[in-house]
RNA sequence: GGAGGGAUUCCCGAGUUGGCCAAAGGGGGCAGACUGUAAAUCUGCUGGCACUGCCUUCGAAGGUUCGAAUCCUUCUCCCUCCA
């Protein structure tokens, strides 16, 4: 089967949509966040963990995998729900944002990207088909055409040029996507420029996915900009059609996406920076190797169910990170994506009691907006 | 008792042909960053202050010198070896 998005109810006082996407793994409630699992694994977490927290799918990528420990052995595995033991829905991003991330390693042509092995300098070439074909061996339920992830800034020459290009590579994508079981869904780019989102929309819109990706976002762009880019864009895709924000992001970013119509979202944040002592609170952030949580017997957070905060206090979790202890990381992991994926449980069901908008507005408020 | 080696800024530890030394480097500490993961990573600060300069500091005291962590004298403590 494919995946089917349906739309449950709009929100009156915004662009949010409560929706409900179903996969071959499973149905996902929407708007959702999307826990990153790069290389097959979401750091430090195993399968029951995410489970157990509220994650429901998953995002992996086809740039690392294929590099390391390639696509054919996770295919013998059955793909990567038998390899990494997740049984629910993954959706497998293109290496279309790596080709933005590694920079210098690599060349963009018409054929697709070479670019150089980030991880022993070997040649590689990606086109649109042997990203549909590894993608395919990966066997994730949704896969993401192969694009070009603009940097910002870019002029309005290179951004058209490369919105052009990634427009062709997805009709490239849609012909040679043939696998049974997996979606592929398009990715609208454009940079930050509104006529260029419009011409992409429009062109992946004709080209009818059960999905689109909205990518070249937050790339380093200020904020405002980075949502007057988005609510323009979204409208321009069809109602009935899933809309994910890639790459997107911290609380208030997420917030902001629901309130513009995004259905889906994945980020690196929650993880990376709970691995780095950053935690995501109803009250903000908390840096939890400074000082002042040194004694502190509280939980992370005091309004927070997830495992670590309730069984373990600051000044333990604290005590773990000075001590470069690997169970810092994960209750910090732990604690993260418990907050974000609760976030998102909480913004559904705001959409259902119509009250998002003081839902919202709390929320953006403890983050500062 | 004899011979030798050493004491440096929170810790370890460079520096000892005198100036470029408030003093390398590491650790620790204190902060910050992180948004489709080249990240359990990276960056900054880490004697005091009235901070483009001044003051205090390299075991202690004294001395030589325009100038001393660096040279000389005495003292204190530590370590190694020989009796």
């Amino acid at each position: 089967m494919k995946v089917k998005w349906t739309c449950l109810k709009k929100d009156e006082g915004s662009m949010a949509r409560r929706g409900r996407l179903e996969t071959p793994h499973g149905t996902v409630e929407t708007p959702v966040f999307m826990p990153v699992g790069t290389q097959a694994t979401v750091k430090a977490m195993t399968p029951a963990e995410l489970e157990e927290m509220g994650a429901r799918i998953l995002l992996s990528n086809t740039y690392h995998l294929y590099l390391r420990p390639g696509a054919d052995l996770v295919a013998a595995h059955g793909g990567l729900h038998g390899f990494m033991q997740w049984q629910g829905p993954i959706l497998t991003d293109s290496g279309g944002f790596q080709v933005f991330s590694l920079g210098e390693l690599q060349k963009i042509r018409e054929e697709g990207v070479e670019f150089r092995s980030h991880i022993d300098g070997s040649k590689h070439l990606f086109t649109p088909e042997s990203v549909m074909d590894i993608e395919g061996k990966l066997g994730a339920d949704i896969a993401m055409a192969f694009d070009e992830c603009i940097p910002y800034p870019a002029t309005y020459e290179y951004a058209k040029a490369a919105t052009a290009r990634s427009g062709r590579w997805a009709a490239r994508c849609k012909a040679a996507h043939c696998r049974e079981n997996q979606s592929l869904f398009g990715i609208v780019q454009g940079g930050m420029y509104k006529d260029l989102r419009a011409q992409s929309a429009a062109e992946l819109v004709e080209m009818d996915f059960p999905g689109y990706g909205i990518g070249g976002l937050s790339v380093g762009e200020e904020k405002p900009l980075m949502y007057e880019v988005l609510e323009h864009t979204t409208p321009l895709l069809p109602q009935e059609k899933p809309r994910y924000l890639m790459g997107v992001g911290s609380p208030d970013c997420l917030v902001a996406g629901v309130l513009r119509g995004v259905d889906m979202f994945d980020c690196v944040l929650p993880t990376r920076i709970a691995r780095n002592g950053t935690l995501f609170t109803s009250q903000g952030k908390l840096v939890i190797r400074n000082s002042q949580y040194k004694e502190d017997m509280r939980p992370l957070d005091e309004q927070c169910s997830c495992y670590a905060c309730r069984h373990f206090s600051r000044a333990y979790i604290r005590h773990l990170f000075i001590a470069g202890e690997i169970l810092g990381a994960r209750l910090a992991t732990i604690h993260n994506l418990h907050y974000l994926v609760s976030l998102m449980a909480e913004l559904r069901l705001a959409i259902e009691e119509n009250r998002l908008g003081q839902t919202a507005a709390r929320l953006l408020n403890a983050w500062g907006y």
